[in-house]
RNA sequence: GGUCGGUUGGCCGAGUGGCUAGGCAGUGGUCUGCAAAACCAUCUACGGCGGUUCGAAUCCGCCACCGACCUCCA
């Protein structure tokens, strides 16, 4: 299968051409939530980062198996020994149990993720459900030599692995300078090393999420999962990986270190890595008190936030920055977007009031090429967005009679324009008004809108613009223009 | 301290060795009864200092500032 794409491949800090493994099959993992809390603006970035991806490799054509896990386990909060999981804190704090937060916030995740118009993965495995699969990888790396025993617990020996293959080939550490800056942290651990990780733990009396294995009662550890659960489902060796910037080190590095220990490769040709969120410059994140949920945005229910911004306003912000940048959020910043979203959707609507001409002034095949050039490099979708505009600019002249487009000419840049911005880039109009009531809705403002008219012609000014300015009151407004007004509910 | 990345106009945010990014905001105009929308035009740039080059915001060096990771995090 041909493609020009490219992507920019952590591992070698290079854009690279996209080679799948097994054409048309392409294999797609990433790392999801986990959920011990209400989804925020974290999760929306890698989510339509790779819903982008996901949808363009499947326009290209590609049969994609994308597979997004569920984190139901919980990381430890602190140093292993103190440590506590994080979905078992909850729960005790709540008394319920472990799985009913786990339930409660996937649930969560999912509605919001849908109202953000990011598609549902081809798989979607959860950590807890798949411990047999991640004790064999437990199993298969004590057995290799890569990993040893310590009362009940199992650690990943990174020294050894080290002098075997090399650690450290996806963040660029290097294990002299990891040892002399975590020195310090170092307790009375039963690790040989700081910086080994845990794959098996040994669970406290306390500790309510326990399953049963060769070792202990006990949890998988911290990134264990991930390995597990992409080679069951796309095999030891698969096409893409991604994930946010923050997992980069330690997660995906140690589970490279446990994929090679056990498979005897790395998992992934290409690790791909979407960029942190700021707000006001800084990092969003819990433990620095900024962080955002996605329900806060929608209602506006937050002391940083002027007003509530919608799903699509927010996917829209999202995708004006490339993935590998930074995006910073203010309310400037939004209602800027938020407008820029309302005019290409505007002009996406103009296109049906066209009316073909003889002869077309616009390149349609230009336009088209570099539409697919923005995504070919790297997922480019500000430059992708920004060739919308113009193809907006093009249609709104269209309308006022200064481009012109024949029949077919028309018809090819309806397709592309919904194409990009709809298929690809899931930006679709929002539908403010109930639906319910859209009939009798439609039909009071024909009625209100001809009565206006009427005044209009009788130069009844002040009875016109009551019923505009009263409009406007309610939220609908009212654009006059040739053909009559049109209006809408803001 | 170590590693990595960034510094673009009022705001957000692309990109590139010489040719308009784009959106929002502003200004002037067209249209309109007036608006709104749309269209046309237009203004604010590439952190500082050196170097390479015919030419650098774009490459190199130094400096300043900001941020991320090194601990759970999307």
């Amino acid at each position: 299968m041909e493609n020009n794409l490219t992507l920019f491949n952590t591992l070698s800090r290079k854009k690279e051409t996209f080679q799948p493994i097994k054409p048309p099959h392409v294999g797609l993992y990433v790392c999801g939530p986990t959920v011990y809390g209400d989804p925020h603006l974290g999760h929306a970035r890698p989510a339509i980062t790779f819903d982008i991806l996901f949808r363009y490799l499947n326009h290209l054509g590609y049969k994609v198996r994308y597979v997004r896990n569920i984190t139901d386990v919980g990381h430890l909060e602190n140093d292993a020994d103190e440590g506590e999981d994080k979905i078992a804190q909850k729960a005790r704090l709540e008394e319920i149990e472990p799985m009913e937060v786990v339930q409660y916030y996937t649930d969560r995740y999912h509605n919001y993720m849908q109202a953000l118009n990011v598609k549902p993965p081809s798989i979607e495995p959860r950590a807890s459900g798949h411990i047999i699969e991640q004790l064999e990888i437990v199993k298969e790396i004590l057995d290799k030599g890569y990993a040893y025993e310590k009362n009940g617990s199992v650690y990943f020996d990174v020294e050894k692995y080290d002098k075997d293959h090399k650690y450290g080939i996806l963040s660029g550490r290097v294990l002299d300078e990891l040892l002399s800056t975590t020195r310090e942290l170092e307790g009375q651990s039963e690790k040989r090393n700081s910086f080994d990780f845990a794959l098996w733990k040994k669970a406290t009396p306390t500790h309510i999420m326990r399953w049963p294995s060769p070792y202990s009662d006990g949890f998988p550890g911290w990134h264990l999962e991930c390995s597990a659960m992409s080679a069951k489902y796309l095999g030891n060796e698969f096409d893409i990986h991604g994930g946010g910037m923050d997992l980069l080190f330690p997660h995906h590095e140690c589970e490279i270190a446990q994929s090679v220990a056990a498979h005897g490769n790395t998992p992934a040709r290409y690790w791909m890595h979407n960029n942190m969120i700021t707000i006001n410059g800084q990092k969003m994140g819990k433990s620095l008190g900024n962080f955002i949920t996605l329900e806060e945005f929608f209602t506006g229910n937050h002391k940083l936030l002027d007003k509530a911004w919608s799903p699509m306003t927010i996917r829209f912000f999202i995708l004006q920055a490339h993935y590998r940048s930074t995006v910073d959020f203010s309310n400037e910043a939004l209602q800027a977007a938020e407008k820029g979203f309302q005019r290409l959707m505007d002009a996406l609507q103009q296109i049906e009031k066209i009316k073909p001409g003889d002869t077309t002034t616009f390149d349609i095949e230009h336009f088209k090429s570099k539409c697919y050039a923005a995504l070919n490099d790297d997922l480019n979708s500000p430059i992708l967005i920004a060739n919308l505009f113009e193809g907006a600019k093009a249609i709104n002249g269209a309308v006022a009679g200064k481009v012109s487009f024949t029949e077919d000419d028309l018809a090819t840049l309806r397709e592309l324009m919904h194409l990009f911005s709809g298929d690809i880039l899931g930006l679709e109009t929002e539908d403010k008004s109930d639906a319910g009531d859209s009939e009798v809705l439609d039909g009071v403002m024909d009625l209100l809108l001809q009565v206006r008219q009427q005044a209009k012609k009788a130069k009844d000014f002040d009875t016109a613009d009551r019923i505009r300015d009263g409009l406007k009151a309610l939220g609908i407004e009212v654009r006059d223009s040739k053909d009559g007004a049109e209006w809408e509910v803001k």
